[in-house]
DNA sequence: AACCCCAAATTGTTGAACAATCCGATGAAC
DNA sequence: GTTCATCGGATTGTTCAACAATTTGGGGTT
């Protein structure tokens, strides 16, 4: 039945062409059943179940891991296959590495126009209103919508798909944390105070705050690794 | 004969593994090719003829193609076959936009340790030693090699693979250009001065020094850039 | 010169096959 | 009972041959 699911979405999908699109149309579900958490961390790939399932042929289904492990949404491990990619403490610390440089030169550097400015706002709504209704996952997608936009500032395509593969990655952490944590609910006034600094013009301070806020949120991601594995 | 090649090298870097490494190696070979002018900016890659050539399946070298296209060393057209990239305008802007983020991050919330900044002076001697001698290349090459580098200083590895993956972008243009320009020799001083400043812990200066440099440079290529067009 | 149509070449994808490697179970030895 | 080696079965890596879909280039017509 999963191969009809699939058949059904291709059909949808091709509005334009049909040839040549069925690699990255595998990546893309593949991707999405990721994010989602259907696909957990550390599962394994099966080209064969896999390949049956989405009805495509081996060799293309290799292609579209080609694709994924180039975003390192999967880890190949030569003669023994593709696994869900499955972030552990050194990745915690390069995905703040990243972030720690790229987003206050963002806020230093970009260029801040009142439109960003008010769709920024409107996800730092977006974010306070999670928050009270308790959402956590809305609370989530709307930080990391944010901090899309703060590199969006920059204005660069690169940049901007660089901080998207490690957003994705740090889903990846969250969903392989057995307890679903309320982590970003007292970091929504940092966010707040960090669109107000934007809109007044306080560059320095927009980009040491983002310092600050990554370094807690680091430590405490970190911590809360160490209680899982310990 | 460069069959012959291709399984003279193959045996060569296959010391370990045999199964399971010819993706990686093709990858390889096609991105020193690229890199060192062989394979000119806008020329086509035909599976057939390079499938012959380097002795591997259709199959396998499209697998190779994937990881080039992800690196953006290819572009990839459906139906129309791959390409060795050929930036224009537009893509230089964005490598600007992506130096200008993260070297002057680097520079300013980087590690700078002794060690690196002795590497870098050996750098910078190589290049002014490179200018003395009117060696164009060995002079690009140092050049960005002190940038890497720089990047370097930011201890990430995503961060360093994606400044590579610029400046491999920066070589392409160079290569596109018909003139072979000594663009790199009146920077050298400029790249002296920023070492000066890292050791002397001026990270400011060094800071808004390399975003002068960035500036001053994107305008000189964007202007050889325009003269080779009109 | 502009347009249409067709054949050749090329890409996209499939399926089956085989070699190499890894995994797990079975059994032997201590 | 535990450890170790061995041997099949399963999975990955790679190749080959084929076919469908698409682009390309060249006549031929108007």
């Amino acid at each position: 039945m999963t191969i009809q699911a699939a058949a059904e979405l291709d059909s949808a999908t091709a509005g334009t062409a049909e040839h040549a699109h069925t690699t990255a149309w595998i990546a893309t579900v593949l991707r999405g059943r990721i994010a989602a958490g259907e696909l957990t961390p550390g599962s394994k790939l099966s080209e064969q179940a896999l390949s049956t399932a989405l009805g495509v042929s081996r060799n293309t289904l290799r292609e579209a891991f080609s694709t994924l492990a180039g975003e390192s949404m999967v880890t190949r491990i030569p003669n023994r296959g593709v696994f869900v990619a499955s972030p552990g403490v050194e990745e915690v610390r390069e995905i703040y590495r990243v972030r720690r440089m790229i987003e206050p030169a963002a806020a230093l550097w970009g260029e801040v126009t009142p439109e960003v400015l008010d769709t920024m706002e409107a996800i730092v709504q977006r974010a306070q209103a999670a928050r009270d209704a308790g959402a956590v996952a809305a609370m989530a997608d709307a930080n990391q919508a944010l901090h899309s936009a703060v590199v969006g500032l920059t204005g660069s395509e690169s940049l901007r798909t660089l901080m998207d593969r490690v957003l994705a990655e740090m889903r990846l952490v969250f969903h392989a944390m057995a307890s679903a944590p309320d982590f970003h609910s007292h970091y929504v006034d940092r966010n707040v105070q960090l669109v107000e600094r934007l809109r007044a013009g306080h560059r320095e301070e927009a980009a040491s705050g983002l310092r600050a806020y990554l370094d807690s949120a680091e430590a405490e991601l970190l911590g809360r690794l160490a209680d899982e594995t310990g």
